[in-house]
DNA sequence: TAATTAAAGGAAAATTTTTTTCCTTAATGA
DNA sequence: TCATTAAGGAAAAAAATTTTCCTTTAATTA
């Protein structure tokens, strides 16, 4: 734990983000959770900071989106979910339960582009059903 | 275009839907256009249909997800687009101008999942520059 | 430390997006 | 042609997200 945190202060150091309290629990949210919408964060955080403004976590979402430290994924039927960026990965969800698990990524996708299109990243989802669905 | 109105018509039946003349002229702009935003088919159509309720688009929109008629892509950092459901394939973005295209599916992809996953459906989405923008 | 200042938080309002309601219109099938 | 019922339109409501404006606080520096 206070190699996390303060991996994530720096982090925000870097990117010249203060490292507020409502800040670092967002990061300690998603991190726990791996994957989070907005809700469930702001749920979650409503128990450590009782008037924390959904507004503050909107802003924060952005701000750390713009910045890279975390990513959004969309998922079909589903609300966005937010999480640490991190080494590429695919992900996987569950469409009975909605859990959004992190996979590895294919060595190689075989996809043949048209002539002229440069691709510079690939994103897999795939769509099942997860163990305990299963 | 006999054929694909008449195309539509009977899919539309089949489902139990009416076909009427907003639904029709939407799964038209979606097979014109490939793939459309709300704010898309809803200019479009507003030129025909002049006085056409956005909350038509929507229902329209909803309905047509439901009956499997068209599908939903979501896609990084833009609004969600919509297509006639068809094969299964796989999309490419352009991240300059925000169009979507059409790629082959890969043959396979060699993602391992862990014990207990079941995979049902893999979608595949590759970020990048199209011909026009490269 | 204390003072400074710029970024971030909170509350409320504003916007934007999507859905629902309620009544009217029109597609379908007998 | 008539009856039925789904669909359309307008407006309101609800939900999601952003902005505003003022206060607080983290980070920097004296």
């Amino acid at each position: 734990m206070r190699q996390k945190s303060a991996h994530y202060a720096d982090l925000l150091k870097q990117k010249g983000l203060k490292s507020t309290p409502q800040r670092m629990a967002m990061l300690r949210i998603m991190e726990a959770k791996g994957h989070a919408d907005i809700d469930e964060i702001y749920q979650e955080i409503k128990k450590d900071f009782v008037s924390i403004s959904l507004a503050t976590v909107y802003k924060n979402i952005n701000t750390l989106l713009n910045d890279g430290i975390i990513q959004e994924i969309k998922v079909p039927h589903k609300k966005s979910k937010f999480e640490i960026a991190k080494h590429k990965h695919s992900h996987f969800v569950c469409e009975r339960c909605g859990e959004v698990y992190d996979v590895q990524k294919p060595k190689k996708l075989d996809i043949e582009l048209p002539e002229g299109f440069e691709p510079r990243e690939a994103s897999v989802l795939i769509v099942g059903l997860c163990k305990k669905c299963h």
